[in-house]
This record gives structure tokens, sequence and C-alpha cells, in this order.
DNA sequence: GCGACAG
DNA sequence: ATCTTGTCGC
């Protein structure tokens, strides 16, 4: 699928958070999705001290949950870890990675909150907007918001509350396992947001389609070690 | 002013 | 996120 970042991609946090604040209002949270036939998970990872991002996206089958394709994508890390902004640091490299994307996935199931957000605009629902899909957040912490005790049992939730609107639902997507903080990106409300984890979630903590992301995102990786890109094109030729 | 704070 | 080995519990 053929993505690029917008012209007006924000260099500084004030910036950033003047564009959050202008596309919070493009935001749905009420369902407009097709038929759900692949889901792709995305994650971010660092190498190089922190200086190369590398994004990585693993399309599944649904429900079937198996692996259809993955991409990975390197770029120059270019904006610091603010929390609230974690989208202009993740999201340049994660477009190149799924511009690179020979399935165009019906789901996106992101490391992070979507509306669950200061200003309703964390990665996944900033994500979901900007390549307009349907996106869910999957967080595997709180960024804001308040809820009431939740109990044990996988399958079980509690709405996540910030001042007098929910906002996202804390789910036990395994039983006596720390919560998942899930929350609608775009194109799609709480309650399928829910199933569609849920579903994705057959036997660990974590959705399989971020499973295969965080391993293809992470820094011990078994598999084919895609070398980190060569920026002064200075690329020699052993063999002459 | 103080504490909280996705990845 | 990243630096890193073994270890406790279902």
């Amino acid at each position: 699928m053929k993505l690029s970042l917008p012209p007006d991609w924000p260099t500084t946090p004030q910036a950033a958070i003047a564009l959050q604040q202008k596309l919070r209002s493009q935001i749905e949270t009420s369902d407009r999705l097709g038929s759900v036939h692949t889901v792709a998970g995305v994650d971010v990872g660092f190498t190089e001290a922190g200086t190369v991002t590398r994004a990585a996206v693993a399309v599944l089958s649904f429900p079937a949950l198996q692996l259809v394709e993955s991409q990975i994508a390197y770029q120059p890390t270019t904006f610091p870890y603010i929390p609230g902004l974690l989208s202009f640091r993740e999201v340049p490299a994660i477009l190149v990675a799924l511009s690179q994307l020979q399935t165009q996935p019906d789901l996106l199931l992101c490391d992070g909150q979507g509306i669950a957000h200061p200003r309703r605009l964390g990665i996944a629902a900033h994500l979901g907007l900007l390549v307009d899909l349907p996106s869910i957040g999957v967080a595997k912490s709180r960024l804001t918001g308040t809820h009431a005790e939740l109990p044990p049992e996988k399958g079980s939730w509690v709405p996540l509350h910030d001042r007098n609107e929910t906002i996202g639902a804390v789910l036990r997507s395994r039983t006596n396992t720390q919560p998942l903080y899930i929350s609608s990106g775009h194109r799609i409300s709480l309650e399928t947001a829910i199933a569609y984890v849920l579903q994705c979630t057959p036997k660990y903590r974590l959705p399989e389609t971020t499973r295969w992301a965080d391993k293809l995102a992470s820094n011990r990786r078994s598999g084919p070690q895609s070398p980190p890109p060569c920026h002064n094109n200075q690329q020699m030729n052993l063999f002459g």
C-alpha cells in the first residue's frame, strides 16, 4: 500500500500538540469496517543506541491467526519519547513498513493507546486516521484515566474513565495476569475493539498480531537479520 | 508547586 | 523502549 508522511509533519513538541488538537475531531469511534479477513500488528524497536527506529508489521489471517506477510523498515530516529507524543516518534517508521506491504490489512492493532489519551489522539488513533483504516489501541500500561478494580478472570473488563467520559477499557486477556488497556483507534467502537482483541488473544497476554510484530521489531531476534540502512551511499561492492 | 507519565 | 540471568508460579 502506498503511504507517505503528511507535508505538515511536526518537528517540535509544541507543533505536535497543536496538530493533535486539530485532528482529534476527525477520529471516528463508531464501527465503520468491512468484513475482517486480515489483522495487522504493528510495533517499534530501537537500535544503534536509539538513533535508528525499526518498525515491524505482521499481517495475520483472521480468525485463523496465521502469518500472511511481514515487513520491517528502518528510519533514523527524529523525535524524543515524550508521554502523550508517542506517535511523532514512531509513526514515520511505521508508515514506511506499512507502505512495503503487499497485503492491505482490514484492521490494525497498535502498541499504545487509541483515544485513551490526554487529547484523545494516541498513536493507534493517529495512525488509523493517517492510513484511513480501522485501528485499535492495545497498551500494556496506562497513560491516563481511572478505573474500578478488575476481576482476575480472562475476559473481564471495566471501563477506563477520564472526567465524565469512557475512553477505553481495562481488559484481562489472560487469567491472573496484568491487564491490557484497550481503546478505540479509528473507525471502530470500544465494544467491537474488545471483541477483536479477545479473538486475537487465544493463549497469551498479548494478541498474536502484537507478539509477531514485537518479535520482528525486537533486538534479539533469531531469524534473518535485514541489514540496517547505510545513509552515506557508500555501499561498496565487495566483488568489484 | 507536586506527582503522573503509552513506548 | 533498552540494558540483561536466573527464577518463582500457574
